[in-house]
DNA sequence: CTCGAATGTGTGAACGTGCACACACTAGGT
DNA sequence: ACCTAGTGTGTGCACGTTCACACATTCGAG
């Protein structure tokens, strides 16, 4: 920066006032540029970063074993999403996956480092310690979904899996299906526990509880077994709704082994609008989740925060359209 | 620091000896863990950088659209692996998808920029204009796979996509095959020219010019209009080598529209050992790509160099081992 | 007893920015 | 002629480290 105030005859102040802007005059201001493009001058970052006492990072924790970081077609969405947003505005994302109580302790000597200025958090569960900790921190944060513990001064981002699963499981009664079991995965999360009370919600009378499988990953494996699960119970049984796509998938797979045809024998239903859906036979009819949007959505309250603007309402739940194909 | 030397009755030049080594006497050492611990003191990375010249960040640029950015297993497993790596280290890992000439300038800019310290480079193409890029700018950078016009200077890491392609067309012929085809994908790409190198390898005199059905991407899709073109081309056909899973698996699909059966009329093997591998019915004999290993690998040589090392040899090819599953 | 090496320790100068402050000039109103 | 407000510019300090250097102490060898 002093190269190129000495190129242009000005001083530092001048320069950092044509970056920064303030108060420069025109002839000053175009030999500053004009110099800037000569050297090829570029801010330094760190500098900048020491003074200002700001990283220009935000975490984006994911909280989930490596591999389901991969599986997880959401993820990849929402970090994609969120990945976008931030380098517009100039901030990089640091990926740190939480898949220990270890790595718990580890993130959070990270977030009180002041490595990062704010936190984007994928798949908290409730009661998870990473609710604590964020909390106490006083650092700019969003969640994606919302723990029921989840502090009421920190935003999060999420989609009404309630309103979806309830929505879906209609529609499938809608098709003059008349016993309709669900395949619950992941009950301990709240979207898993929200589509279960979606779905009941949906069956009002009808439910029962025997047609319910509880699996405990959104994985094709559990799809598989719970479907057969299902059929054990109710040989009959002419309708599921899989809480994922992925469990859908494998819960189509079982139907093929037990000679089910989809969707004459049996509707399916699934829920993420992933890449599975199109990848079964036959396509699954699912809720779409917005997962880039969601990213997007996050990263732009965390840059919110950060400019030190107020957040009016606390969460936001972004449309989750139901996708009619051909499973139901 | 300055705390935490005042809490420790030292100085500050003796506290930053016991964090980063030196002569230090076990009393003075022990004083300061303790003032460490008691204040909670996190050393500033931005100051550090600032004197070190160095942003302990390291860039994973993929050359891809964003959605293949997603629908690449490989991508996300390379990701992992080099995140885990790096993060071992305390380097940030900064993810830049370049998907535009446009985007090409930005991220020029931003790497000579002094935001990274090196850089990790995943599926460039040969003549990517990428290529001339990092070569000027002497910032440690490593690729993963190789375009044939990367400069000799450029350490890479991949696999031998032509050895394997070549052993898993003659594992197939093993089976008795007579007349086999392949569905090769991204011809442009150095992956794609090399595994169909080494199909054409394997098949020897067997070779015919016509059994090569040429498709532009690694996906499902292109897999199914590739099948379709060489069945059309030669109905007798009782082998494909498909470029990919996602190819092989879109193959399964044409396939079964067409009504032959898998394996018992036609033998299929796919490359990747992706999630697809094991989500197709029947599942996919395929070459299993070590992701997380090459990822972690690049990670390691962009350290070494960062850590002033010489690499010795230029290239690292991983092991990719055959999987032999049900599809042939 | 002295010297040099080994082991410790403190100090000042960077690193490249932003910001507060002091200052200079102009224009317009009294 | 004076003051004030607006506009534009230069200077010094601070941010939190690392590193080179100077200096202090101890110890063994000559």
């Amino acid at each position: 920066m002093h190269d190129i105030a000495a190129a242009a005859g000005v001083s530092r102040g001048t320069v950092s006032r044509v970056l920064n802007g303030g108060y420069v005059s025109a002839a000053a201001r175009d030999a500053i540029e004009e110099a800037i493009r000569q050297v090829g001058y570029v801010p330094n970052t760190a500098a900048r970063n020491l003074v200002m006492q700001r990283s220009h990072a935000v975490g984006f924790i994911v909280l989930e074993p490596h591999s389901l970081f991969l599986e997880d077609p959401n993820i990849g969405g929402i970090l994609l999403g969120a990945n976008a947003t931030l380098s517009a505005a100039d901030f990089q994302m640091v990926n740190l996956v939480v898949d220990s109580e270890r790595d718990t302790a580890r993130i959070t000597r990270y977030l009180s480092g002041g490595f990062v200025d704010g936190a984007i958090i994928v798949s908290a569960r409730s009661h998870d310690p990473i609710i604590q900790v964020v909390g106490g921190l006083a650092l700019p944060s969003v969640f994606i979904g919302h723990p029921r513990d989840l502090r009421a001064e920190i935003p999060y981002v999420g989609i009404d899996n309630l309103a979806s699963a309830e929505e879906i499981t209609t529609r499938l009664l809608a098709t003059g299906r008349r016993r309709v079991g669900m395949i619950a995965a992941a009950v301990d999360r709240d979207s898993g526990a929200d589509r279960l009370a979606g779905f009941r919600r949906a069956l009002g009378p009808l439910f029962d509880d025997n047609l319910v499988a509880e699996v405990p990953l959104y994985d094709f494996a559990c799809g598989a077994k719970g479907m057969r699960t299902l059929l054990e119970r109710d040989p009959d049984l002419d309708g599921v709704f899989a809480a994922s796509d992925a469990v859908a998938a494998g819960a189509l797979e079982a139907l093929r082994e037990a000679g089910r045809s989809v969707p004459e024998d049996v509707g399916v239903v699934g829920f993420d609008d992933s890449s599975w859906a199109t990848r079964t036979r036959p396509h699954l009819s699912t809720v779409h989740q917005p997962a880039a949007d969601l990213g997007a959505h996050a990263a732009d309250l965390v840059l919110r925060q950060l400019k030190g603007e107020q957040i009016p309402q606390r969460g936001v739940l972004l449309p989750s359209p139901v996708v009619w194909r051909d499973s139901a």
